[in-house]
DNA sequence: CCCGCGTGTCTGTAATGTAGACTTGTATAC
DNA sequence: GTATACAAGTCTACATTACAGACACGCGGG
């Protein structure tokens, strides 16, 4: 049974969905998360997440025919459902009222 | 091998490990998780995860001679080290980067 | 003594994270 | 028009992380 909460990759797929705002392609999603999470992704990791994210109903998935400017291939678009938004609130929260207070070991200078 | 990331129930070990100031024990670690993340901690995930961090050397333990109000066993004092912090904050700042301008998606009403 | 409580350790298993090979359709180069 | 290179995905296999709950141990109280 998979569980309630994110992992931490999933937090950062997740998120990574959500900025592409109105529908995502899992290549996209992978260069924003190399860019932006400095981390390199596996093609491996990146759909596995993506549809273990889809079971839970935090990714909504359509289907494209294809008829793009090169590949032309079927193309899954990634949407993030309400589900999504809540339990990346949820993350966020969790970790706000953890940190609450710690901002001076954060700051900085390290 | 571990990762050099931090999972997701690790990071907030490590943060709450961190409110705990100098030195936490694992039950007041525990408590902390419960109270702020609003989640039921296990002794099994609490402890495995103590460790690990251990191994990663993002905790420094120091055992403790039993010389406590009650049980008066050995207990262990946890501590976050520098490594600790900066793998949080290297955490947070992924997520900062891939959440912004993500604002309106997150604030309140739903 | 035996019991319960507090603190930890251990075993086992499920979910999550990762790498990389294999597939399929299209396009470009010869 | 066959070989090559891409692009997007699927699949297999395995490592790490997350959990639950049983078991162990020391001490205080009855």
């Amino acid at each position: 049974m998979p569980r309630a909460s994110l992992g931490e990759f999933e937090q950062l797929v997740l998120l990574a969905v959500l900025r592409l705002r109105d529908g995502a392609f899992a290549p996209d999603v992978s260069l924003l998360l190399e860019r932006e999470a400095g981390r390199g992704v596996s093609r491996g990791a990146l759909y596995s997440s993506l549809s273990r994210l889809e079971e839970k109903g935090m990714l909504a998935v359509s289907v494209q025919a294809g008829d793009d400017t090169r590949g032309g291939y079927r193309k899954r678009r990634f949407e993030v459902t309400p589900a999504g938004v809540a339990a990346l609130r949820n993350a966020r929260d969790a970790w706000d009222r953890l940190a609450a207070g710690l901002d001076d070991v954060f700051r900085e200078a390290g």
